[in-house]
DNA sequence: ACGTCGGCTCGAATCGATTCGGCTTCTTTT
DNA sequence: AAAAGAAGCCGAATCGATTCGAGCCGACGT
């Protein structure tokens, strides 16, 4: 009554209170809310009154905003991705993570925020009204902002990442996966084997696979799937390629292969499918004929698009990846505990490889 | 101090709040307050105390629920995309408007909220926080979601939609478009040109072009750009597809072109270059030569992934038109009222059409 | 030495809804 | 018919922070 909040046709408009439409309605407020929600005992006819009484007013329901600070629950979850979306949403992987997740907190009806894991970026996890947070496929060396969260009591959770942050770990059995590969490979026959790795660090630029990137590289399912393939070729070598896009792994197959053929790799494991459909690419462009003169491996088991060939690889459980993590999140926002999760991986042969040339 | 509450331990933890700090730092939470957002003239000495009492009880910073509130503002926008993650998101035009949007947004230091439009779903846009709506290639049939919206003063802006709509509308010549690539087909003498549509209803049931269901259509786009092939061929049929997915287009392709050799269009006009992906798929599946025995032209000018020859499109500005949205958002909640934006598509030839075989 | 001007801090209202205990009425039980 | 019970509604506190006007105190000007 104050000031001039009455006559609050100053604005551009004033949106009616749950307030105002039980003063209309002429009942008090909590009557009001009761009437909304369901939740209480509310006679019909008052029901009714309350109801009208919005109509006329034009009320839009309760502002979810005094909802959330109430219920001190947003209903919101963040996902926290590695780069913008265009660039983010060009991994099938990670789609289909965010999509088992997305499905996964449906149930209890919350929704996906997208938070670009960029520093420039300007919206940042910790002034976003989040529920929990959903870290996939990032390198959490964002440490300052996670203990933030942390001391908020914001439930985390991160898909493949450094086991040690005291976060909730969902992953896959890397190493286990491309050893299977390697093993594969090693039964054909083959020993000189090249790796194109995903990105290793955070600035991930291309470029040889050296002791001094390795030794400061923050991606943890990177450094577990090079330790996998290492397990059968000791000193396996290679490069590190830009992102999972066939694009970066025509390129860095394109320097590994154009070399004499003495020195040439017979056999080259890439981190992703898709990495692996650009090695192929590559091969074709340099005239070698897969699996005669080359045999790859990729890793996901992703049916990638316009990619004919059935590809030697492992699949995993992107989806199921991300549907763990949402069932974490609901089971920790309801006060619970989950266990971590590791995930197999399956070894899926297609017609990629073959016998080590002579 | 009634009850409980002071001896709040009870649950898991509690959270210290703003006024918690002040009264630790033995200052006012008004002028906590102040020494946090930085809004008002605090003394050093004052800052740091109260930082100081922050840092010792844990304190995460100001609850983003509780300045959302009290701001009218949660920074987060709301997309509401049409089919739930993994599917949209196999969607290139999709994508890169949304991160045309994104980007835009981020200057605002907004959010992106992702909101399948899926009845089952659990989340819905109206009690979802949002400060704003995009509906980014949604039929708008949730009019009963969207005038609730619109009561709630929430900024909405829709991306190709009807134009009717009280929403402001993100458009692109699609009409047009598809002229240019008919008067292409004709010029070059075809005569028998068949379309290949996206999704014209809100079940998008894969089927023949009819005139029922043309006239049960609810996708604006999708009506434009056939009407764009019938400027030129004017009884102009063919075949709905399920979505902007190359498999569609295969299967819709396989049933448009496997008829006797006289009633084959020599002409394929599909939807969108996905679909014409899958037009060549099919045409080398039945033996069909492109562009000798047959012509194909796509939409939206994106790069196919797997696709090495390079389809004569028109080029539309998928992430122009989510910056401009984006824009939109941003004038929209600053108060102004942006103009209505249509784009211009771009002719881009290809070499998969060629003169019509005689 | 007194009035005044700034700089800093505090009180209190506010954002919009939810919820719990208590109070009134009306109905049922013995 | 009195006691007990139930149904329906209201008051007031609460969620956690922001913000505006007012107040206090030291410093400066004359």
């Amino acid at each position: 009554m104050n000031r001039d909040r009455a006559a609050s046709g100053d604005r551009t408009e004033a949106r009616p209170t749950l307030a105002a439409v039980a003063s209309r309605a002429g009942v008090s407020p909590s009557t009001a809310s009761l009437a909304f929600s369901g939740h209480g005992p509310v006679s019909d006819d008052t029901r009714a009154k309350v109801l009208a009484a919005a109509a006329e007013l034009g009320y839009g329901g309760p502002d979810p905003l005094a909802q959330s600070l109430r219920r001190g629950r947003s209903g919101i979850i963040g996902a926290l991705i590695p780069a913008r979306i265009g660039v983010s949403f060009r991994d099938p992987v990670l789609i289909q993570t965010l999509d088992g997740l997305a499905e996964e907190i449906s149930a209890i009806g919350a929704g996906l925020l997208l938070i670009p894991d960029v520093s420039d970026g300007q919206l940042s996890v910790k002034d976003a009204p989040v529920d929990a947070v959903v870290l996939v496929g990032c390198n959490v060396d964002t440490i300052s902002t996670l203990d933030l969260l942390r001391r908020r009591n914001i439930p985390m959770v991160q898909i493949e990442g450094e086991e040690d942050a005291a976060v909730h770990t969902i992953g896959v059995d890397n190493r286990g996966g491309v050893r299977l590969l390697a093993e594969h490979l090693r039964e054909l026959g083959h020993t000189r084997a090249a790796i194109i790795t995903l990105p290793i660090d955070r600035d991930s630029t291309p470029g040889p696979l050296t002791a001094e990137r390795e030794a400061a590289a923050t991606v943890r399912a990177t450094l577990e799937r090079i330790a996998g393939a290492r397990s059968v070729f000791p000193g396996i070598g290679g490069r590190i390629a830009s992102g999972s896009r066939s694009d970066a792994g025509r390129e860095a197959a394109l320097v590994l292969l154009d070399v004499p053929p003495a020195d040439r790799p017979t056999a080259i494991l890439a981190q992703s499918d898709l990495l692996a459909a650009g090695v192929l690419a590559a091969a074709e462009e340099l005239g070698l004929r897969v699996p005669e003169d080359l045999s790859v491996v990729g890793f996901d088991g992703i049916r990638v698009e316009g990619l004919e060939r059935s590809l030697t690889t492992v699949w995993q459980p992107s989806q199921g990846k991300g549907a763990a993590a949402g069932r974490a999140i609901v089971e920790m926002l309801a006060g619970g505990s989950p266990e971590p999760v590791t995930f197999d991986v399956r070894f899926q042969p297609g017609d990629t490889t073959g016998p080590a040339p002579s």
